[in-house]
DNA sequence: GTGGGCACGC
DNA sequence: GACGTACGTGCCCACG
């Protein structure tokens, strides 16, 4: 059976570059439409495994629609040049493809589309067209369907003649009769103004066809839509004409000519290459491998056996290589060592047995470049070595550089930089399955390139980073931090196991109890992890009112949930077994699963050069998210012990860390006030929003201040503030608005902020932490709306975690210049968690607020609270 | 092995 | 007027 798919080129194309945002190759050549454009194809080719294939574009300007309407796609902004270059790129992706194309003087892409499908059509062929544009609806047929992209460009929604009967209530030939009343504002067909898809739709399954409506026009019901109907007769009949695809079109191939097949030639996976689409590679049958310009660099590696002073020089890259993700678990494969003297492997087995070495890398008066910092201390730790005299990190300078960077890998790095001798570790290593640790002689070729880069890349970031004026963000902050990291999570949390276990007993008997009387509310056995299960549950079976959908089907979030609640008894239950059953897998089973073996406690991995905002994250397991909100789950922080008897557990939070910060940033007078003062923000926020005294203030209107001053901290839009109060999308904007009259200096800061983002493409918090907002500019109205709000979010969340960065740092000497025993365990964005021998409580007491308060000095003062008790639950 | 749906924290 | 809307991590399911 032949299967074609025809595509609607110049649709896609423009539907991609608008799309995706602008990227591009090192060149500087923009690459984002071809990019969603090949992705696309790809994923047509994967789920549709056609036998033949076109690309249809339009052929110029000017159509045989012109002759009829000169102001034809009158109103089309001209195609930006960042997208009529990357044209010619398509075509010639295509051609490497092996995929035909196509485009006929006169003609739109449409017709050659509609024209090949009938064709098709006639000799019994099956055919898919892709299109951005719901005018090629009116092609399905029998045997034709047509796929929508959706949103962004690889999801897409196909059209049988049933699913246009469903969405439409209409045949799909009537998509013209549609067109005709309708109009088509960007391609400047007109229709009859005032008649929209509802009256449409309503007319054509009242009369049949546009035609049919205009004799009888008398049954037409309403005098207005009568009226509007007979002034228009002529612009509908040609607004009808104008959205026909001709089926007939002279188009000269034929449909054998199209035969297509996925085997693709090396010159795709070049160009591929030259445009830097590395993760599309193996989608097309080759591996990411080492380009001959890196193979071809030669470098003389010493294999050392015999550790000499002459390798453990003053300054000097230093790799030690740890593959397993998680350092806390990982072996080592081996150290390389460049210097002005040469370039070194250092075998595991020579390197661990020399104390020579050793010393050399316990010794702070060296100077040592590496590429994560915080990996090589904890990763020597677990063997014993404790590294010193690390002077710069790859990786966070290059994070701190550009933390939306999307690759941080070495190779990366330094390819940016025009070093292209490294090999990415992907290509070296493999991945999944494939990976493997090559021969030693490979391994240290491989090794002492990256050593090399790293040497070479110091002065460039070095120089970079203080263009940026971020030396003393990456030297004072960053660096000291990764040491401080370092220390936290080798240091661990203890664990009580038995609590864990003790609690998943109870819950497994709670989570059967319910599963059971689930099913019996049901009438049925089925797997209540299943959204797609408990869908059809709900809404099939016991036919509750569907409120909202999915991709996939319907869903079943929470808030769904919430709003059917009294509907049904089974809606209660099944919130209480999400709630459980999270608690138990996640929280209980999950943090079970990684107690490491050798010390019984859980030893977290922060990612310090991750987030694009400066927080930190936390994985493995993540420590960030433990319950707290709800009793239940709170209860897990009881099983977060001290790791010796006789020691607390002390928590100290920062209160509203990021209204302060936005108080100072803004220089709002009413703000600086409200906490110079002391004032309970979220009630003062009421009283200016709601126009109330302090007593007047109802915990209601609190809890909505309380949404807005949140929405304000992370830059959610009037949308996300309604979806979090369930109230209207206008209602939400009024409450901002009123917000914002309230705080002048605040709205001026918004103002201002994001015409300052777009002047410079960037904003910065308070240590002068970048992030990058090319989007400000973006044509788009949701990527410009979300780049604003994250120009007026950023500094505000940045600035808040320099501070609590720079707090840790200072704790950390602090805590070493008291001589005190606590130990510092987490962080979990504006709170730190310490263990500390009950002696040193009431000093705790004292430093760890003044150390956080005193971080940095703001024109409103920060504000600590601490706590501590027998457990981390019992420490608040 | 991957993407989607969901839920946890801040 | 629609668009699809804080971030990050991890679980389970369903798909190939």
């Amino acid at each position: 059976m032949n299967k074609l798919v025809l595509i609607d080129g110049s649709g896609i194309a423009y539907r991609a570059f608008f799309a995706l945002p602008l990227l591009n190759n090192d060149k500087g050549v923009y690459t984002n439409a071809v990019y969603g454009f090949t992705t696309m194809l790809l994923k047509i080719i994967e789920t549709e495994k056609p036998t033949h294939m076109l690309v249809a574009f339009d052929a110029g300007k000017t159509t045989f629609r012109h002759k009829t309407f000169k102001e034809y796609k009158g109103t089309r902004q001209k195609t930006p040049p960042e997208l009529s270059e990357q044209l010619p790129l398509i075509r010639e992706m295509l051609d490497l493809m092996g995929i035909k194309r196509y485009e006929k003087e006169l003609y739109e892409a449409d017709d050659i589309i509609g024209t090949l499908s009938k064709v098709a059509q006639k000799d019994g062929w099956t055919t898919k067209v892709v299109t951005g544009d719901k005018d090629l609806l009116q092609l399905v047929d029998k045997n034709i369907t047509v796929s929508l992209t959706r949103k962004g460009i690889t999801e897409m929604d196909d059209y049988d003649p049933e699913k246009v009967m469903e969405r439409y209530e209409i045949d799909p030939i009537r998509i013209i009769d549609l067109k005709g009343f309708m109009g088509d504002s960007s391609d400047n067909i007109p229709g009859v103004p005032g008649v929209g898809e509802k009256t449409a739709i309503k007319l054509l399954k009242q009369f049949g066809s546009l035609e049919a409506v205009y004799e009888d026009l008398e049954s037409v019901s309403g005098k207005k839509l009568k009226e509007k109907l007979e002034a228009n007769h002529e612009q509908a009949v040609l607004s009808k004409q104008l959205a026909t695809i001709d089926v007939h079109a002279p188009v000269d191939i034929q449909l054998e000519d199209l035969a297509f097949e996925s085997n693709f030639s090396q010159a795709l996976g070049d160009l591929f290459k030259e445009l830097e689409f590395s993760s599309l590679l193996d989608r097309i049958g080759f591996e990411a491998t080492i380009e001959e310009e890196t193979r071809d660099f030669d470098i003389h590696v010493e294999l050392v056996h015999d550790i000499t002073e002459t390798l453990l020089q003053k300054e000097s890259a230093v790799l030690v290589e740890t593959l397993d993700e998680n350092y806390h678990y990982a072996d080592i494969l081996g150290f390389s060592i460049v210097n002005e003297q040469g370039n070194y492997y250092v075998p595991k087995e020579v390197a661990l047995a020399s104390t020579l070495f050793k010393d050399w890398l316990e010794d702070g008066t060296t100077k040592k470049i590496v590429y994560d910092a915080k990996r090589d201390i904890v990763a020597m730790r677990w063997h014993g070595i404790q590294l010193r005299g690390i002077h710069f990190d790859i990786n966070l300078a290059s994070y701190l550089i550009d933390p939306s960077e999307s690759n941080h890998d070495l190779a990366a790095i330094a390819k940016r930089r025009k070093i292209h001798y490294v090999y990415s570790d992907e290509a070296f290593y493999g991945k999944g399955a494939k990976q493997h640790i090559p021969e030693e002689e490979k391994l240290a070729d491989h090794l002492v390139r990256k050593a090399h880069a790293m040497l070479e890349l110091e002065p460039l970031l070095s120089e970079e980073l203080q263009t940026n004026h971020q030396s003393s963000l990456f030297f004072e902050l960053e660096m000291p931090l990764a040491k401080v990291l370092a220390e936290m999570e080798i240091k661990g949390v203890a664990i009580n196991e038995q609590t864990l276990k003790d609690m998943g007993i109870e819950l497994n008997e709670k989570l059967e109890r319910l599963e059971k009387d689930i099913h019996q509310l049901a009438g049925v056995a089925f797997n209540i992890n299943s959204p797609k299960q408990l869908g059809e549950i709900l809404f099939e079976k016991l036919n509750l009112p569907v409120i909202k959908k999915t991709k996939t089907g319907y869903s079943t979030s929470a808030d769904v949930l919430e709003k059917l609640q009294g509907s049904h008894d089974i809606i209660d239950h099944i919130l209480e077994y999400r709630q459980l059953g999270k608690l138990n897998s996640t929280y209980i089973e999950g943090l079970l699963k990684v107690i490491h073996p050798k010390t019984n406690k859980i030893h977290t991995l922060y990612r310090q050069a991750l987030t694009q905002t400066g927080r930190l994250s936390s994985t493995d397991p993540n420590l960030q998210n433990i319950p707290i909100r709800l009793e239940e789950g709170r209860k897990i922080r009881k099983a977060f012990v001290p790791s010796k008897k006789e020691w607390i557990m002390f928590a100290a939070d920062y209160s509203q860390i990021e209204l302060r910060v936005l108080a100072h940033i803004a220089n709002d007078e009413n703000l600086i006030k409200a906490f110079n003062e002391g004032m309970d923000i979220h009630t003062k926020t009421a009283m200016d929003v709601f126009g109330v005294k302090d007593d007047e203030v109802t915990s209601l209107m609190r809890r909505h201040a309380k949404a807005v001053n949140f929405g304000i901290v992370y830059g959610i839009s009037d949308y996300g503030l309604s979806q979090s109060l369930n109230i209207t999308r206008k209602e939400a904007a009024a409450f901002i608005e009123k917000y914002l009259d309230s705080y002048p200096g605040v709205r001026n800061y918004m103002t201002d902020i994001v015409q300052k983002a777009k002047h410079d493409g960037y904003v910065t918090t308070l240590l002068h932490r970048r992030r990058y907002l090319p989007e400000i500019t973006s044509r788009n109205f949701n990527r410009r709306s979300f780049a604003e709000r994250t120009a007026m979010n950023t500094p505000i969340q940045g600035s808040a975690a320099d501070i609590i960065k720079l707090a840790m740092v200072n704790m950390a000497h602090r805590l070493e210049e008291e001589e005190l025993e606590a130990n510092m365990l987490l962080q979990v964005h504006d709170e730190l968690i310490f263990e500390a021998p009950k002696h040193e409580i009431e000093k705790l007491k004292v430093i760890v607020p003044e150390v956080m308060e005193s971080a940095i000095e703001l024109k409103v003062p920060l504000k600590v609270e601490a706590s501590y008790g027998q457990t981390w639950y019992d420490a608040k």
